[in-house]
DNA sequence: TACGCACATCCATATATGCAAATATAGAAC
DNA sequence: GTTCTATATTTGCATATATGGATGTGCGTA
C-alpha cells in the first residue's frame, strides 16, 4: 500500500462513499451497501472487488451474503487518510452512510 | 475542494511528489521541482496547472520565475491527508524531495 | 535581438468507467 | 436429488478520461 494507490482507490466517488461506510459502520454486506449508494449491483461490485485487490478492504462469507470491512493491517497512516476525507464529507451525505437503512 | 477532488489530485505519482516537496520545503519555483522529480518540464508544468485549478496550490511570480505554494486557505482535513501522504512516502524519496537540490 | 523560463496545444496511447449479459454460490421448496 | 430464486461476481464491449511526448507560444531579462 503506497500513498499513490490509496489516492488512486479513493479518487471515485463510488468508492470513497464505499470506504466511508465501511469507516462508519464496521462490516457491510454487498446488499446494504448497494442500498445506501442507490447504484446498480454490479457497479459496487466491481468497485469491491477492486478495493479488495488493493488491500484496502477483506471478506468474510456468511451463507449467501458477503460481508466487507477493512482491512486490519491497513498501515496508521492509511487509516488516518481515510478518516479524514470520511469526516470531510458533507453532513447530510455522511449520516446516508452511517444510519441504519 | 472536496474529499473526491482532492484524491484525484493526489492519485498520480507526479502530483503527489509535487505536492510532497511543497508541503516539505514550502515555496518552490517550478525549475526546482523540474529537477527534483527529474521529469520533463512541459510534464510538470501541465500538473501544477492541474493543482493550481483546484486550488491546492497558489503562484507568485518573480521575475521570470513563479514560485509555487500550498494555498493557505485549505481546509484542515486537506492539510491534513497532504501530511500523512507526504510522512508515509519511503525515506529515500523524501529526503530526496525535502533536501536542497 | 537573443536567451531562458513557463505555459498551451496537438496527437497517440493507456487507463478508467459503466452498462449489459453471463456465470458462480447459497438457501428454500418440492 | 432437483428446481427455483436471490445474492454476488465476472466478463465483454463501448465510451470517457487521463497521461505523456513533441512542438509551438508568450513573457521577462539582458
Amino acid at each position: 500500500m503506497t500513498p499513490v494507490t490509496l489516492c488512486k482507490c479513493l479518487a471515485d466517488d463510488t468508492r470513497l462513499r464505499l470506504m466511508a461506510m465501511i469507516h462508519l459502520r464496521g462490516e457491510c454486506c454487498v446488499c446494504h451497501l448497494v442500498d445506501a449508494l442507490d447504484a446498480s449491483q454490479p457497479k459496487i461490485s466491481r468497485h469491491l472487488s477492486q478495493l479488495r485487490a488493493c488491500e484496502l478492504l477483506h471478506t468474510r462469507r456468511e451463507g449467501q451474503w458477503v460481508h466487507y470491512r477493512l482491512n486490519e493491517d491497513l498501515p496508521d497512516w492509511a487509516v488516518t487518510v481515510i478518516g479524514e476525507l470520511t469526516a470531510a464529507l458533507p453532513d447530510a451525505e455522511r449520516t446516508a452512510l452511517s444510519c441504519c437503512g
